[in-house]
DNA sequence: ACCGCCGGGTGCC
DNA sequence: ACCGCCGGGTGCC
């Protein structure tokens, strides 16, 4: 349509490379050996204390353009390169303008302190306004308690000496103009902090009462999108229109005689400041995020207009838009760039209305070299689905996105607040909301305040969330009614007991496992042996679905080079291929370009890469502390070949198992009692969903089968197959756990069966929701089957703790790398009966 | 006077 | 900078 600008679309969705098994993530290991911590600098700022406060001089201005207001909060930065001092530290205004330099006799003291990371040092100007040659700068001091006293040692050293720390200095703003003057009677101590579950009610109130404001506006979709919206939906329309159509300043911004101030930081300039033509749509999952941010695209496509194109072919389906309408004659032009074709000219996104890819195709193209095309268009509009995947600051993922060009910048998420007010600072600065796209902004006005318990932290965070963000969850209610009324959701656990035959099979490998892993545990190394420990609960539990799922790996000793790398590409490809969502436990995001270490355990490649480089000469893998070393990483081999040596080695006689027989007599029984329903059946073996075709054909079922590794057309086939109401259509679709992602729409099933546990409760609640959503018409029974007296039954019990803990552990802190650990090994206790 | 004092030149790191 | 510091000019009362 010769646009020039275009939306462009970002969410994991169906398009996720590697299907996948939580592994590590699920049992937390992550979290052991402050993994994830590879640049160091993500110093852990959330448990420093104010040292206390300095006051000194600025100079250099007239050199410089910056600016400074009275009380305006500075930046200090080292600039070890300083031809002229080694020691020099820059002194920057909010806009990040340099406005002078720190005296140098001061910055030599400052230097070590800074460049060791022994505290964080934050200026406040106090008379900034109408200096010409110096101005003073109030400076604070953070730190970590044990750092205190090298802190002192440090600055007395050159002569200087830390003031107490002064009521409400480190939150800046505060300080009252006029010739109050420091008062050092009141040493206080960093404020009281919140307990946990009063930082998770206060954060559940963020989104309480949005009362019939803005928010209740509601507003038509453009005729082109061919579907009518649900209320909520409309009103979402309707904020998102006056959102990106608003000139209104960002929050925390005021106009003060032609000036506009940020109240926060006490910044100012003569130019108004941007606001974010975009925001945070959070509703819970299953509302039609997806939907009415289509709706958006369409209806104020650009300068407040619609999208001029013909109607596009309504079929009442929330999900998959997308993808859904790719396939359908209407004349939006949408391309899914599947990324790796660097040759390929930007013009030929430019010339599309959207463009889809996923995460890991953005950050991979933009990681291997900075020219990905994506990144030389200009975007019109920016949308993150699954926006929330975004929030460690360190990911390629996120430093990919974030370098996107273009203003109008949403994000899709049901979880906006994951764990922590932490979480946030991902989104709000993928947003460019000024001025917290400079961590240290954000850190200092919202941040700290709001962990420190400081008066007004709570209500600024809420204010500034509340000012972007758009929440309802499925018991909200419009005009009165509740905004979802699903159909009743109900969980059965079917247990299942093991044919003598297979429990014998079942306690061999397991006795032979439990003896391995006591060893480990006597021995002290169970997590540099984890791939092993986590090789013999696999073949547990696919012993519970099926003896031939079990892949005999013989154990490790004195092998070839080549006998190794392939144990190590088997080792790789049991991970990958196990039916969920690996994760790096160095970036904590979905894997981006797989290998595997000597010590069996799998990393993005350059994510490990950066740990060795970082690390040299003596890198040690983040996982086990076991020696790394790049020439014997192994890279992963394509997708095809992991599924194709997987898959089909079906040249044996096919046999039943117990849990097979338990399905079949459930679905047979099902047919009889109702004909058309349709189920899912689900498992994260791939390999087990292919040995449960054969008696679905023996009793004549019609089925498909939606897994991680089918091309995206066959994807998209099979979905609209198993959702059609047409006689003959399939009734069963074999599903791989998490196959598709959130956005997978199967409300056609309403019976389940889930024939393995996952490692994470969370992963089977997303699961259950994919036919358990907007558009569901009929109750929905889930059926769980458990083996009985088996790894199984104890996965369950560690599901159910982890429900309770997750429910609880809002804004907890991360656990201790030794609680971590402790945690890790009781669950593996827990899982082989030790 | 190898001082003090004066006043002009000058100025970040 | 209406400062501090530097270094040249200068020198009883």
């Amino acid at each position: 349509n010769g646009q020039q600008w275009l939306p462009l679309t970002l969410g994991e969705r169906n398009y996720s490379r590697f299907p996948s098994s939580d592994f590590y993530s699920s049992l937390g290991l992550e979290d052991v050996l402050s993994v994830g911590d590879t640049s160091g600098a993500e110093e852990d700022t959330d448990s420093a204390i104010l040292y206390g406060t300095l006051r000194g001089s600025v100079v250099g201005l007239r050199y410089y353009t910056g600016i400074v207001n009275n009380n305006e909060m500075v930046a200090l930065q080292r600039e070890p390169n300083n031809p002229y001092d080694k020691n020099a530290v820059k002194v920057n205004n909010v806009n990040g303008d340099q406005v002078g330099h720190i005296k140098k006799e001061l910055a030599a003291a400052l230097a070590g302190i800074m460049d060791n990371k022994l505290a964080l040092i934050e200026g406040v100007v106090p008379y900034g306004a109408k200096n010409a040659f110096t101005m003073p700068v109030q400076m604070s001091f953070w730190g970590r308690e044990e750092n205190k006293e090298a802190v002192l040692d440090q600055l007395k050293k050159h002569g200087f000496k830390l003031a107490p720390p002064l009521k409400e200095w480190g939150f800046g703003s505060k300080w009252i103009s006029g010739r109050a003057g420091p008062s050092y009677s009141a040493p206080v101590h960093a404020a009281v902090q919140l307990t946990t579950e009063q930082l998770k009610s206060e954060f559940d109130k963020l989104f309480e009462d949005l009362k019939e404001d803005d928010k209740s506006c509601e507003m038509e979709g453009a005729e082109a999108l061919g579907t009518l919206l649900l209320p909520h939906q409309k009103q979402a329309l309707a904020w998102m229109v006056s959102r990106e159509n608003s000139n209104d300043l960002p929050p925390f911004w005021e106009e003060r005689n032609d000036f506009y101030y940020n109240i926060l930081t006490n910044f100012a300039e003569k130019q108004q400041p941007k606001n974010v033509l975009g925001g945070i749509l959070a509703d819970d999952m299953g509302l039609g995020k997806t939907l009415t941010t289509i709706a958006l695209i369409l209806t104020n496509f650009q300068d407040g207009k619609p999208l001029p194109v013909e109607k596009i072919t309504s079929d009442k389906c929330y999900e998959d838009q997308f993808e859904q309408h790719i396939h359908q004659d209407f004349h939006v032009n949408i391309y899914v760039y599947y990324g790796s074709d660097r040759s390929k000219d930007p013009s030929v996104l430019s010339e599309q209305d959207i463009v889809l890819t996923t995460y890991n195709i953005l950050a991979t193209d933009y990681g291997v070299r900075g020219d990905s095309p994506l990144h030389k268009v200009k975007w019109l509009r920016i949308v993150l689905d699954e926006g929330h995947t975004i929030r460690n600051p360190n990911a390629q993922q996120t430093k990919a996105a974030l370098n996107l060009e273009g203003h109008r910048r949403w994000i899709l998420t049901g979880t906006p607040i994951q764990n922590s007010v932490k979480d946030l600072w991902a989104l709000i600065s993928f947003l460019k909301l000024k001025p917290f796209t400079d961590r240290e902004w954000w850190q200092r006005t919202i941040q700290r305040p709001v962990t420190m318990g400081a008066p007004g932290g709570l209500g600024r965070l809420q204010s500034l969330i509340r000012s972007i963000t758009l929440r309802r969850t499925k018991t909200s209610k419009v005009k009165g009614k509740p905004v979802l009324e699903l159909p009743e959701r109900k969980v059965l656990i079917q247990y299942v007991t093991l044919t003598e035959e297979e429990r014998q099979i079942y306690q061999s490998v397991k006795k032979e496992g439990k003896a391995a892993i006591s060893r480990f545990f006597s021995e002290g190394t169970v997590l540099a042996h984890y791939a092993d420990v986590l090789g013999v609960l696999l073949r547990l539990r696919q012993l519970c679905c099926h003896p031939r799922l079990c892949i005999n790996t013989s154990s490790s000793n004195n092998k070839t080079p080549e006998e190794l790398r392939e144990t190590l590409v088997n080792k790789m490809k049991l991970v990958l291929s196990s039916g969920s969502d690996e994760e790096c436990a160095v970036c904590l995001e979905s894997l981006t370009h797989p290998v595997i270490t000597r010590c069996a355990h799998v990393f993005c490649k350059p994510c490990i890469f950066e740990v060795i480089r970082s690390e040299q000469p003596n890198a040690k893998c983040p996982l086990c502390r076991n020696e790394l070393r790049v020439e014997q990483l192994v890279e992963c081999p394509l997708e095809e070949e992991i599924d194709s040596n997987n898959g089909k080695k079906s040249d044996q006689e096919w046999i039943s198992s117990s849990k097979i027989n338990a399905l079949m007599h459930a679905l047979i029984e099902l047919r009889r009692d109702n004909p058309t329903a349709k189920c899912l059946v689900v498992s994260q073996f791939t390999t087990f969903l292919s040995l449960i075709e054969n008696p679905l054909k023996e009793s004549g079922f019609a089925f498909t089968r939606l897994d991680g590794s089918m091309a995206q057309k066959k994807r998209v086939e099979a979905i609209q197959c198993f959702q059609s109401s047409q006689a003959g259509s399939p009734t069963v679709m074999l599903l791989s756990l998490k196959a598709g992602g959130v956005g997978l729409n199967l409300t056609a099933a309403s019976r389940v069966f889930l024939m393995d546990p996952a490692w994470n409760p969370a992963a089977e609640d997303q699961c259950f929701d994919r036919c358990h959503r907007l558009g569901q018409k009929h109750n929905v029974v889930i059926t769980k089957f458990i083996v009985k007296d088996s790894v199984e039954e104890n996965m369950l019990k560690i599901q159910n703790k982890k429900r309770k803990l997750a429910a609880g552990a809002f804004a907890t802190k991360k656990p201790s790398a030794s609680e971590a650990k402790q945690t890790k090994i009781n669950e593996i206790k827990a899982l082989i009966d030790l």
